[in-house]
DNA sequence: TCTGGGGTCCTAGGACCC
DNA sequence: TCTGGGGTCCTAGGACCC
């Protein structure tokens, strides 16, 4: 082997009911559950149970009844991830950041200073446990690849380092569906012929593999199950698109339902381009029919937009036409928002013919009054806070139902 | 009692241009 | 007069990840 073992992947433990474990001692050792319609986040004592996240609350309860529902402390769980990831940091600046509890690091250039990438790493997992009171697993490996699949057979608390010399073995043993990119739908495609570990799935042949599975994924997947795993760390990532959804429950597929809830999600991505400077082009709906099945409309646009109007309006003319389409659907559980095709982070010069957000030429009336608001709008917010400011027909549109805005802002990524 | 929310990547097909 | 094909952009749907 040409190169050393040299990734980490770190992985905060059960992340969300750790951090609560950590909170209030009461909660130790007991089946907890963040949320409360909805499972966000279990306990290990929970998981025994079968819950899991995304889970209804009923059912979880059902599962496990003495199971502890808490509200959540969105706010420690960001300082406590950052503080993890800034022990990773300590030793090498090669992190590539996954979510909030998961990292990356290079550590091939740290060894001098700090010994050996499996030293390096109980330091981490020392560091963090006495640090931050949170257990974290991590795996040492090659590849991005091997590593990530090393933290998950380590955890709970564990540690796994895969020598170079040995990797195939250890791969070829483990089930398919620790690989990235093999979920519920891959996993069953490959057991109906016969492919249930990493290793059955290495001694088939690439045609097989991609007939199966489309050419792209059957490539990469037999890369992975061959340690062909190319990928450095990336230490700067900018997301491609910006999004947001919000669960109605079951409610009519009318304009008075879509359109309050369309104008709060569109508030949130616009505030986000806006405050990046990266106007998005396209613009796609998706809407969540009774039955759970769900559709997509996208239009791209000529000029990129920013603004909150605009957006809305976009939005709302897409899925109403979208429901056009579906006569037959009389009622909707979801709608959601995505915008892509960003701009760039360089700041727009105000060329004279310069089409603006709405279509329109700068200095038209319309397009005045809209970047007046949402200038208003995100100086008031800056200032005084998210819920300081609502656009009218926005309001109340996330009903009881809803995940909390700032359990929502722990997924975005860095635009 | 009915299933969250923010993202990435891939495939297939059509429109359009050269 | 008929047949062809590659490249690009866009839309819709789906699998997957945390």
């Amino acid at each position: 082997m040409q190169s050393v073992a040299a990734i980490l992947h770190a992985d905060l433990d059960a992340f969300y009911a750790s951090v609560e474990q950590l909170l209030d001692p009461a909660l130790r050792g007991r089946p907890i559950a963040v949320g409360g319609g909805v499972v966000l986040a279990a306990s290990y004592e929970a998981k025994a149970f079968g819950v899991r996240s995304a889970m209804p609350g009923w059912q979880a309860r059902k599962l496990c009844p003495e199971l502890i529902f808490v509200p959540g402390h969105f706010s420690e769980y960001q300082r406590l991830g950052d503080a993890a990831i800034d022990v990773l940091r300590d030793y090498t600046p090669e992190v590539e950041r996954i979510s909030i509890d998961e990292a990356f690091a290079d550590v091939a250039g740290s060894t001098r200073l700090f010994g050996e990438p499996a030293a390096i790493a109980r330091l981490v997992r020392a560091r963090v446990r006495d640090e931050l009171g949170l257990a974290i697993s991590i795996g040492v490996a090659r590849t991005k690849h091997l590593a990530k699949i090393a933290s998950q057979v380590a955890k709970p608390d564990g540690l796994v380092v895969v020598d170079p010399d040995t990797e195939l073995g250890f791969l070829h043993g483990l089930p398919v569906e620790l690989m990235w990119g093999v979920g519920p739908v891959t996993k069953a495609r490959l057991a109906d012929t016969g492919v249930t570990t990493i290793g059955q799935l290495a001694q088939r042949s690439p045609e097989a593999v991609e007939r199966l599975l489309g050419r792209a994924s059957g490539r990469k997947l037999l890369d992975l199950a061959w340690n062909r795993d190319a990928r450095e760390i990336q230490t700067h990532r900018r997301a491609h698109s910006v999004g947001a959804q919000s669960a109605l429950g079951r409610r009519p597929a009318a304009e008075h339902v879509y359109r309050p809830a369309l104008q709060h999600l569109a508030e949130r991505i616009a505030g986000r381009l806006r405050a990046k400077d990266r106007p998005c082009r396209t613009v796609t709906v998706r809407v969540r029919f009774a039955d759970l099945r769900s559709v997509t409309r996208a239009v791209t646009l000529r000029a990129p937009i920013s603004a909150t109007a605009t957006l809305t309006e976009i939005a709302v003319d897409l899925v109403s036409g979208l429901l056009r389409d579906h006569p037959e659907e009389k009622s909707i559980s979801l709608v959601a928002i995505s915008a892509s095709d960003l701009g760039g982070a360089t700041l727009q010069l105000e060329l004279p013919f310069r089409l603006r957000d709405d279509g329109s030429r700068p200095g038209t009336r319309k397009g005045m009054a809209r970047e007046r608001a949402d200038r208003a709008v995100d100086a008031i917010r800056a200032r005084f806070g998210w819920e300081a400011v609502a656009y009218a027909s926005s309001q109340n549109a996330g009903g009881a139902r809803a995940v909390p805005d700032a359990f929502r802002s722990l997924a975005e990524k860095e635009l």
